[in-house]
Formats: structure tokens, C-alpha cells, sequence
DNA sequence: GTGAAAGCGCTAACAT
DNA sequence: ATGTTAGCGCTTTCAC
């Protein structure tokens, strides 16, 4: 792309080798150096415009500064605040993330994982909530470092940041008992997906703990349109009355708005609506969304600080970090009439 | 990160040279070698599990086949689209985008750029629409590539993709005459963005155009926040009676809505509201919101297009690509009464 | 404290 | 059609 000023240039210059130029100008060696002999090494290579190759460095030091980060979909409101968590962690460090969307397709995952580890990325980050337990037992045992965000199995060999799915369906619950409501409905996410199992897992065993009557609606994706769809065929079957929607998250939240809408029902004065994640502009819908918040920023700098600190201490045990979620009561709740 | 398997490990069991092996699992070069060994060696390659190192293959061939993307800031909801749009295009083509957050500010960015730099990065797509031409300049006369999106700047040396901000300001505008308005606001985005200036430039023009009154108020940031508050300022100064706003983007009507609603004014019975972007969720809002459609998925396909094809024929005028917009009426505009 | 030399994994010119 | 060789830009032993 460019006539770049190498090493080479700066230690002909300078009228020294190589290898002392690269000792003066890397912080961790420059003691090794006389002090006048970097000084001279640094500014003429200021006064070049030297800048280090990180593609040749990472071949000869076998590491490439970078880190993948696997999400499904970088649309998905939830993910650019969890990025941008990772990115805050990491550049500090020198690290750079290389972020791919695997839109949900196991295949595509594993053709975009190749392609990072082709690229020699020092780790991965991988937040898609699906299968591919096997992959990722293949990718341990290979010596592949990773963590899990957002998503959570037992199987799996690495270390774990999600939110807490459990405290957060439980609040959600008690809130809606605590406005009188004892007919819910769960619209749950896809079921190949670890969050939902154990949202609509908790949302069954609270409903029995507080003596509610729960049903489960599956979707198929955690979108507003799957929402939308699975609720309108749940109402269109003239179902046994209900008040309370629990939703797997808020995008499926949102289209039970719709679809409450276009069915004629007001929320909150019919149906009361919790979402999940208190994704963007929760706040703005109509109504203001009741949602459990997420710190999905938080998450990205927990899981980076997990990833690295792996490079530090090797065997480390896949610990598990579960972040305190908290419910927001905003216009989408309403005591039961 | 693992003990990865070579070109080399492949040739010598193989028992060829590397040379052959590096011919015959290049696409480009398998016809230099015999039919037979082309076999023989892919085979052997995928027994031993062999994938191919980027960054050494890079290093050689001085391409790193990674496209830097500076984007102010990914929880702004523009983004993800157009990056999907530029992964879209890069990825079936070998390439990888690596995304840097600037948030807006030109120091941040000239280090990212930097950093980007020393990664190699084969080429630039800047989407951050302030200043910094004179580094623009100077990055093209070092010979770096580069596209520019969703800013246009007259002295820029480099293809710039945009969406027609003057055509979606003039149908906002004719939408609103259309409704009786007279009296116009335009929330503008600050000032040291370039669609900032084209919008309120416009908007001046078409006011004029129109025979209406039209008055800009300037806000420090594309943010919700800043649109409340230059919208709380003005309006409890008791301004002169108008029935209109145009602001500089979604969000900037987005705080416009607060700010109306926390002044006891009805929107859009007291007042109608123009969004610009239609960014996810804007037909969510309270109302939903009447806002300029700008293809940024497809603007992120063109930069990407363009930036590659500059790797193809060197000198390349520095076109200029202007995407269509359309307004999308909904609920936020209405008859003036 | 600094120089010399090797080599990370790959490709590409030059040989044969 | 394939082997040989050099080298991309850097770090890091090993000398001195």
C-alpha cells in the first residue's frame, strides 16, 4: 500500500544494527540499550516516520495482537454495547477485535472461525447463544483460548460471562404477581438458543413456586418479526385468557406489541409486556418498555479480561461469571383489572 | 496459540518442496503443476489438518487482505448496517474488516488510523463525517487507499459515498409545505460534520425556495441528548409559534420528541417531526416517526466495492457515488391546524 | 551494550 | 512440472 519505512531503514540511518533498533524501541527491552543510543534510535525514527510492522511482529512472535469476537448479528441492538465493551478492554492492550456475524448459522460459524484462526487471532470471543459444543471441545483441545458471552452450557470447556437469566425471569414474574396478573405467557426464544432454555427453564419454576398459570409460545428466532408471528398465530386460536406477557427479550417483546395491536388488545391496560435486555430505545416505544437491563458493556469488558488473563495463567478452570441484571419499570406494566 | 501445521510439514510428507505445495493450493497457480500432485498434496493437506497462516502469507505478498473501517461510534444504529453491508461485499472476496470506534473524536481517530496502519491494512473506509482533510490529503499522497461514506467534503481526495441529503431535506421539506406548515425549525447536527452543513444548507435553500420561515438550531452531537437539550433551551425561551421540525437525524428527533412532550406540546397535533436515517426503530416510536430513508447497508456494499476496485486500476478518478433516499411518512407529520 | 545470524510461514523469481 | 533460493520485517538467541 506503501514505500513504509522499515527497522532496516531506521538502523542504516542510524548507523546500528537491526536488533538494536528493535530493542530501543520496544519499552520492554530499551533497558538493554544505552540510554543516549535510544534516544538517538527513537528520534530518528520519529523523524522517518517509522511505524512497526504488526504483521511481521506477529510472525516472529507468534502473536497477532488480535481477537476474534463471533457474534450472530451486529444489528441485534444488544451486540454493538457488548463490542464496544470487548474494544474498551482490549485496545488498551494493544489488542485489536476482529468481529464477525455469523447470523445465526452453525455453518457459517465454523467457516468464519477457520478464517480467524487463518488470521492467527490470539483468541476468540464467541457470543452466539447456538450449538457447537463439539466444535468448541475440537477448538480446546487443540489449544485454542476462548470465552463464552452471552450464552451458557454446561459442556463446554471455557470460561462463561452471561447475564443473569434467572434473576432477571424471577423479578420479571414477581413484579407482574406483585400487580396482581396470575395468567402468563412466556414468548420464548428459539430453543437451540442456551439463554432461552434457562429463561423459559426459570419462568416455569417460578410460575409453579408462586402458584401462577404459565404457558410457553416457542419462536424461531429472537426477532421482532418471529415475535410478532408466533403471537398472532397464539391469538388467532382464541386462547384461554392471559394478562401478562414475560418475553424471551425485547425485540420479541416488541412484536407482541404489534401483534397485541393489530388483535385489538391495549397493552398495558389488557395485556401487560416485559421485554429482556433493555436493549436501545425501550424507553421510547409505545409504550415505554417494563424490561429487564442486561450490562451488555459490561459483559464485553468481563469476557475480554477473561480471555487474556488465559494468556497469562494457562490453566486456569473455566470459571463462570454471572453479571446482576435489574428490572426496569417503565409504562408496559399495569395492575391487573 | 497451537501448534499449527506448515506448508512445510505438508511437503515433507508429501515429499515435495513447499514451493509445489504453496502452487498447488493456490487456486491461481494449481494449473503450474501436474493434475496428479495437485491431488495427492490437497489431500495429504486436509489429513494433516493444515490451514493456512494470513499473516505470513502477508507478510510476503505485502497484502493483508484486511480493510480498516473508522466509524464514530457502533451503538450509534446507522452503523451496524453499513458495516454488514461492507462485510458483505469483503468477505466472499478473501477480506476482513477491521472496525474502529472513533466517538467522534479526530485524535482518537488518528490513532486508530495508526494502529490500523501498522496492521497492514490494505485500504481505509472512513465513515466519520468531521474534519481531519488534512490528514486525508496527506494519507493520499503516501498512497494509502481509501473510500469516504456518509460524509462528503469538497477537498478530499478519495471516492465518497452519500446518501442525497440535499433530495431528502427538499422532500421533507415539500411533505411539510404540502401539510400547510409555514413556520420551520431544523435541528442541526454540529457543524464540523459535513452532512450537518448539506442538510442545514438545504434546508435554508428550500425555505427560501418555499417562501417559508425557517430558523436552524445548532446541537453539539448527533445524540438524543443534544437534540433535548438545544430543543429545551429554545423552547423555554419562548420562541416565535412555528409547527414544524426538520432535524439533522433520527435521534436529533428523537430528543426533539422529549423535549416537545416535557413542554406540554403534542406531537404532531401541536407539532410535526421529520427524522433523517429511518434507523431501527423509528416506527416503534411514540408516534412513529415520518423520517428520510437512507440505504446504509447498501452504502457500506458501495465503499467496499470502491475502495477494491481502486486495488485493481491504480489511478482512478475520485468518483463520487450518491445513494437515493426516500421519505417514509408515518405518524409523526400531520395536517397543520 | 551491541552486532551477527537465524528464522517465523509463506510466495515468487529463477533454475533445471 | 518441480526444486532451489531468497526474502517480506521483525525479534531473539548467541556471540563478543
Amino acid at each position: 500500500m506503501r514505500n513504509r519505512v522499515t527497522l532496516a531503514d531506521v538502523a542504516k540511518i542510524a548507523g546500528v544494527n537491526p536488533g538494536t533498533v528493535s530493542r530501543s524501541l520496544n519499552p520492554q527491552t530499551e533497558n538493554q540499550v544505552n540510554k543516549e543510543t535510544v534516544r538517538k534510535i527513537r528520534k530518528i525514527a520519529k523523524e522517518l516516520g517509522y511505524t512497526p510492522n504488526t504483521v511481521a511482529r506477529g510472525l516472529r512472535t507468534r502473536k497477532s495482537l488480535t481477537i476474534g469476537v463471533v457474534i450472530p448479528d451486529l444489528t441485534n441492538p444488544i451486540f454493538p454495547p457488548l463490542v464496544r465493551g470487548v474494544d474498551s478492554y482490549l485496545l488498551p492492550r494493544g489488542y485489536s477485535a476482529l468481529i464477525v456475524n455469523s447470523d445465526g448459522n452453525v455453518d457459517t460459524e465454523l467457516v468464519l472461525i477457520n478464517s480467524l484462526m487463518e488470521r492467527q487471532v490470539d483468541g476468540l470471543i464467541i457470543a452466539t447463544g447456538h450449538g457447537g459444543d463439539e466444535m468448541l471441545k475440537d477448538f480446546h483441545t487443540r489449544g485454542v483460548y476462548a470465552v463464552m458471552v452471552n450464552r451458557e452450557s454446561p459442556g463446554v470447556p471455557y470460561p462463561t460471562v452471561t447475564g443473569d437469566d434467572g434473576a432477571g425471569i424471577s423479578a420479571a414474574i414477581e413484579h407482574l404477581a406483585a400487580l396482581g396478573h396470575t395468567e402468563y405467557i412466556h414468548l420464548a426464544g428459539p430453543s437451540d438458543s442456551s439463554t432461552s432454555k434457562i429463561r423459559a427453564h426459570t419462568f416455569t419454576i417460578e410460575c409453579k413456586r408462586l402458584g401462577l398459570n404459565g404457558k410457553i409460545i416457542k419462536t424461531t428466532a429472537y426477532s421482532i418479526e418471529a415475535g410478532q408471528t408466533a403471537m398472532d398465530k397464539f391469538l388467532d386460536h382464541k386462547p384461554s385468557p392471559f394478562t401478562a406477557i414475560v418475553a424471551g427479550n425485547d425485540l420479541l417483546a416488541l412484536g407482541a406489541y404489534h401483534s397485541l395491536r393489530t388483535h385489538g388488545l391495549n397493552c398495558p391496560d389488557d395485556v401487560s409486556v416485559i421485554g429482556f435486555n433493555n436493549m436501545p430505545f425501550t424507553n421510547d416505544f409505545q409504550p415505554p418498555m417494563t424490561t429487564v437491563n442486561v450490562p451488555h458493556f459490561d459483559m464485553g469488558v468481563e469476557a475480554a479480561r477473561l480471555l487474556l488473563s488465559q494468556f497469562e495463567d494457562e490453566e486456569s478452570a473455566p470459571v463462570k461469571v454471572t453479571l446482576p441484571v435489574s428490572l426496569i419499570i417503565r409504562e408496559s406494566t399495569a395492575l391487573k383489572k
